[in-house]
DNA sequence: CTGAAAGCGCTTACAG
DNA sequence: CTGAAAGCGCTTACAG
């Protein structure tokens, strides 16, 4: 068992194996140009030994650095940890560590990270979360992904566009376009949307969709009450408070995201308003919660783990000459929140 | 506005500011040594230039190590995503990396991450949840983390004793008393409690605490139906299924964390066993959705975010000789699964 | 295939 | 207070 002491170094392992610093390295990085039967030898003797290499020297000397740096908005939503955990699964797996920052979904603040974590020349760069409507604050991004890349950093998004690089992309329009089509289905026609910040492309992305549903079944847009506010479940009450007020005929809402559904449902249960008889509730994510909610909520499922996960391994890929695109895939999930329109007057 | 390019190095710094390297890294380091005078031009021109010290040479040098390891059980896992939370504020404030890792609640694969950490040599490590009741992980942790401590590297752990480092401690005893009095005084004799894995110390601390409370108010320990089961909401869900089963006269379910607590609403709602009227169930932590299930959940409030931010300020205080603990203190919070006990036969 | 040597960008004794 | 130099533990041309 390696027991705490000095710290065992490569010329440890290589004297113990008794060839030299250069050989020792090679064999272990499994470069080139060693016997493979001396290389087999100095991985043994490296295991005996409970080798592990000081990623400070080996990153200083030019070797590839093995941690990955995930920018997300918010860890302790839920979406944002479900990726988390998915990035860390792969990470456990390739033996890669992975620093987590904030954005706090804030576009400053989220250059700020990226800079940072550039400057600490990770090896791979993985950002989650909407991007930002602001070409300023896109094109900015751009230019520091693309120099990173330009200097062997490997990158991949999950749910940005715009940015140049291999990205994840969750199935935002097409999710909204299954919530618009099972609305009318039911017969709602009267439907109100609790939207977020309106600068998010993921908030313009599911709102697409929604009202290309409406498009398709030949309604206007008009029938739309769109209420933005934050991308949060206190975003969700609030916009709901406004929506009762301002478009009391709405017999669904739509939250752009489970964290708002949340909020939505919270206001409505303390207004003592029966869901899903008098009023429709959907929201998008499927968060591991979203089952577990009184009444259970209908929503979109994206696979949040797995996006961790392929994010990660994209980024494992040797870069191609142009970014690739892996779209999610989504399952609306029909639960209890969502039920025929009342009758008129019911 | 610092573009990416050639990257900017100390000597760069040191050559602007008219000084040598030495007194260019004194300066930046805040160490002494330097007149106030000449320290203030080399940190302005370094601001100016946007100089970034690489954090691997510094470290290879022999500098601090700026960057904290972080294990939790499981990211996704909203007690742990919070306490994440309040770590990746503290770091933002203080300039520091986190880096997260999976223990995914097996203590081998603890000591195995906890190992890797210290390889990696992190300045700081943090362990976040519950220890195990098996007294050799725990004796090789502890020496782990000696060792590491020894080669001057600062830890602290959240949720554990028994590990002779800084905790802080979350309050399981009282928090498991107090819901313990809380139900006596609505009047349940008959309490099933849906524990988690029993080799972990956060189950035995809380559940002591509520057998503590029956005790002090001249009950026996008898009348708790304990049920081992995961410490998960799947966990919850298998419990309340046995306890229906073997012990249906039970007129309460206390659930040791609100995760567990999630599986058995849902176990219930699925039955039409109504909360509270028939069975009132209580859960531990309040996670922040405990306060959206319907109905909405009681609980003991564990402040996971601020918990998450002692943590990291007390491993950033010089260490002592010896371990602080900090106690979380904890708060009941009452809402509407609880009720009182339902009349005989009704 | 293998090894001696330079170099990565810092920090820290050691002199002055 | 300041600077020249050694050294941290690797990787990678460069020779052989």
């Amino acid at each position: 068992m390696p027991r705490p002491g000095p710290r065992l170094r490569l010329v440890d392992v290589a004297e113990r194996a008794g060839v030299s610093l250069a050989t020792a390295s090679r064999a272990l990085a499994g470069r080139e140009g060693v016997s493979e039967e001396v290389a087999r030898h100095v991985r043994q003797v490296s295991r005996e030994l409970g080798y592990v290499a000081n990623p400070y020297a080996r990153t200083l000397a030019g070797g590839a650095s093995s941690t990955v740096g995930l920018i997300v908005h918010q860890i302790d939503d839920p979406y944002f940890s479900e990726i988390a955990s998915g990035v860390l699964q792969v990470a456990a797996e390739e033996g890669l560590l992975v620093q987590i920052a904030h954005s706090g979904r804030d576009p400053e603040n989220e250059l700020r990270q990226l800079r940072h974590l550039i400057a600490q020349q990770v090896g791979i760069i993985l950002i989650a979360g909407s991007g930002y409507d602001d070409p300023r604050v896109e094109a900015e991004a751009r230019a520091e992904l693309a120099g990173f890349q330009r200097s062997g950093g490997r990158v991949a998004v999950i749910g940005r566009h715009a940015l140049g690089v291999d990205a994840v992309v969750p199935d935002n329009e097409a999710g909204g376009r299954a919530i618009g089509a099972h609305l009318l289905a039911l017969g709602h026609r009267r439907i109100a949307v609790a939207a977020g910040t309106p600068g998010l492309t993921t908030v313009a992305d599911r709102l697409a969709g929604v009202t290309a549903a409406l498009a398709a079944h030949g309604h206007s847009p008009d029938d739309l009450a769109v209420v933005h506010s934050d991308f949060t479940r206190d975003g969700g009450r609030v916009a709901t408070e406004r929506i009762l007020h301002h478009h009391p005929e709405s017999t669904a809402i739509i939250a752009l995201n489970d964290a708002m559904a949340i909020g939505v449902l919270s206001v409505l249960r303390s207004r003592r308003i029966p869901v899903p008889e008098r009023v429709s509730v959907v929201g998008f994510d499927d968060v591991s919660v979203a089952a577990d909610l009184a009444p259970s909520l209908t929503t979109v499922r994206l696979p949040m783990t797995e996006m961790g996960r392929m994010a990660l391994t994209l980024a494992l890929k040797p870069r191609s000459t142009r970014p690739r695109r892996r779209s999610t895939g989504h399952t609306l999930i029909v639960r209890d929140s969502t039920g025929p329109v009342p009758a008129p007057g019911g």
